[in-house]
DNA sequence: AAAGAGTATATCTATTTAGATATATATCTT
DNA sequence: AAGATATATATCTAAATAGATATACTCTTT
């Protein structure tokens, strides 16, 4: 399934959006995404398979985790679309006001 | 339909890209896709529908063009995901690179 | 006004897909 | 080893969707 496909789900961008701040097991994924425990491993298959996250076992749980790779290729394939929303120096000063905060220095 | 599944289906993706270096007609986005006309009425619908193209009027044909906003939210969606693939420096590097050409001045 | 060109819509069908339910597999605990 | 816990898979069903075909609409040309 392509990145596209896979994204067009609601509940599998809920998944990965609750991984940004680091691996999850399936039950806390299943809790945070209110579906049934096998909805929630069949879209992580899906997640899996289409490459946007690992697993690793960890006794009887598995964590998943960000697989960034399709994002990156999501992000270039926007490349020849910026043109329509920004000139270079717009584009500059909004990518440094997305850019996470961090302390002076 | 969300920006995300009006870009899974393949031939919608096309299609965006066929506008990509200007506003186009029906018939002439039927000849680059392959597809019949009736199927890529329908794909244009869904992809108005989704706010990602217009749609002028010019005697009897209708020219479709990129309507950025859905694309530029895909963009910020994607920031969260950013910090997987680069550090701050790196991002503002690679965002740099990625920037149009322009002359220098 | 009639004919033709460009495009949209309606309807049908086959395929895909999300969620439900039941069950299997693997690990841990006792 | 038996039970409990964590997760995956199989099967079913209802809904969504892409493409095919037929037809409607609108503008232009004659």
């Amino acid at each position: 399934m392509s990145t596209f496909a896979a994204l067009a789900e609601p509940n599998r961008r809920l998944l990965l959006e609750a991984m940004i701040d680091g691996a999850k097991p399936v039950n806390q994924l299943v809790e945070l995404i209110g579906q049934s425990q096998p909805v929630v491993s069949k879209h992580l298959r899906i997640l899996r398979e289409s490459g946007l996250v690992s697993v690793e076992r960890n006794g009887q749980q598995r964590l998943y985790s960000i697989n960034p790779q399709p994002l990156r290729e999501l992000d270039q394939w926007l490349q020849p679309y910026r043109q329509f929303w920004a000139d270079r120096l717009d584009a500059l000063e909004a990518h440094l006001n997305n850019l996470p905060e961090e302390e002076d220095r």
